[in-house]
DNA sequence: CAATAATTGTGATAATTGTCACAACACCTT
DNA sequence: AAGGTGTTGTGACAATTATCACAATTATTG
């Protein structure tokens, strides 16, 4: 695929004409990172825009004693970097790849200029951004008022959306994160994504198989942990 | 204080001109709501757009079994309600008049055009959005990672900084919320609050008096928690 | 293919915090 | 000032979940 095409699946350049879409891509660099490999530092201030062509990254953030939260799993076609650009603060995320992946980024410099020249960025930036934060908001309720078991279910209900493909109103999500990440999606410990899984297997409502989970019936397991 | 000069201090407004921040003025509806009133409910869909004139409300999410999460607290010169404007999802949050507030409204219609033809207003809400990104991953880390009492420190200093008063280093608050709010805050009980804030007390860190708080050192207070 | 490393499973235990019950206190209202 | 209502303080206890320790399994590498 071009990155012409690669571009025009990314929500916030959806609209633009392909001319637009060509010059923009001229002006973008594209690089590929290892699985394990550091995007993006906490506190370093290179300031760019990175779309993932290909592979999925996760965005966390470290504690003092080098505990891990992760805020976000990001998979093709999705954007970052974009916060120090906006408000001029530091970034206050990592970005790792947890695969191989592919990216292309853009300078803060062409990146400001796209929002100036074409509106219609901004404003699908703007809509993205309100989904992010209504998703946010979800995070902040399950860790407020869930427990571990639920918590769990909401994370993996949110992988599968980001990653999952449906078949028959299962969901199967290849590549399952390890419980480690899993435990700090949910705000939990690995011990504890350990025996909620093998209970929610029990439980019949998912299978595991080496690195693929498959969720029964997606829909009424929805209904369930949210 | 004129709604011009009011509408000035709102950042997303505070790059126009007098004429064309008239020209919005002139398309907004005053409100004013007494303490405990719900301003917006979940799941409604009257889409408008809020810019808080003076006084103080809540964003909440409630859970089915009726516990709250309180998202965010917000004051003179905060807005709210664009989410759904634009996403175009329903609500996600309810909100409340913690005290008497007075706010001025913009319809969809009215805040979409705002949005086109003052890419300036668009980009300074990317700003403010990105902002809030940013605060909404630090209480997930905070929630994820802190026990209760680094929470509710954590929770303090959102607040202070919210609605505070500096003074030689001190921060003072008022109108401190009730503790009942102040655990739906930081994700935890009331009662761990009311032991919390006397462990903080003892500990010199602060000094509270009816409604009112102060926290001593505000930077080395900020420091403990973060 | 062995051996080495990484990930996952599981029991036992401890620590934190939620829950319940009720007392104490503050704040209005008449 | 008395009574009522709402808020805060506090002890006792229960429940959840983190932590530790190690076994079992699965992946990786020379």
């Amino acid at each position: 695929m071009s990155k012409v095409e690669h571009l025009r699946k990314v929500p916030i350049f959806s609209d633009l004409s392909d001319s637009d879409l060509e010059k923009i891509s001229s002006k973008m660099i594209s690089r590929i990172y290892e699985k394990g490999k550091m995007i993006l530092l906490e506190e370093s201030e290179g300031e760019t825009f990175f779309i993932i062509l290909s592979g999925v990254v996760k965005v966390t953030r470290l504690s003092d004693d080098g505990r891990e939260v992760i805020l976000a799993i990001l998979g093709e076609s999705d954007f970052f970097g974009e916060m120090s650009l906006l408000d001029g603060e530091g970034r206050s995320a990592n970005i790792v790849a947890n695969e191989k992946s592919e990216v292309v980024t853009l300078s803060r410099r062409d990146f400001l200029d796209c929002l100036q020249k074409y509106p219609k960025i901004a404003i699908a930036l703007l809509e993205e951004l309100a989904v992010r934060l209504r998703k946010s908001d979800q995070h902040i309720e399950s860790l407020s008022l869930s427990d571990s078991e639920q918590r769990i279910g909401i994370t993996l209900i949110r992988l599968a959306e980001e990653l999952g493909t449906i078949k028959k109103g299962d969901v199967n999500v290849k590549n399952l994160p390890y419980q480690q990440d899993l435990a700090n999606m949910a705000g939990t410990s690995r011990e504890t994504v350990s025996r909620t899984l093998k209970l929610l297997e029990s439980k019949n409502l998912l299978k595991r198989d080496g690195r693929n989970l498959t969720i029964y019936k997606f829909d009424s397991f929805r209904q369930t942990f949210s």
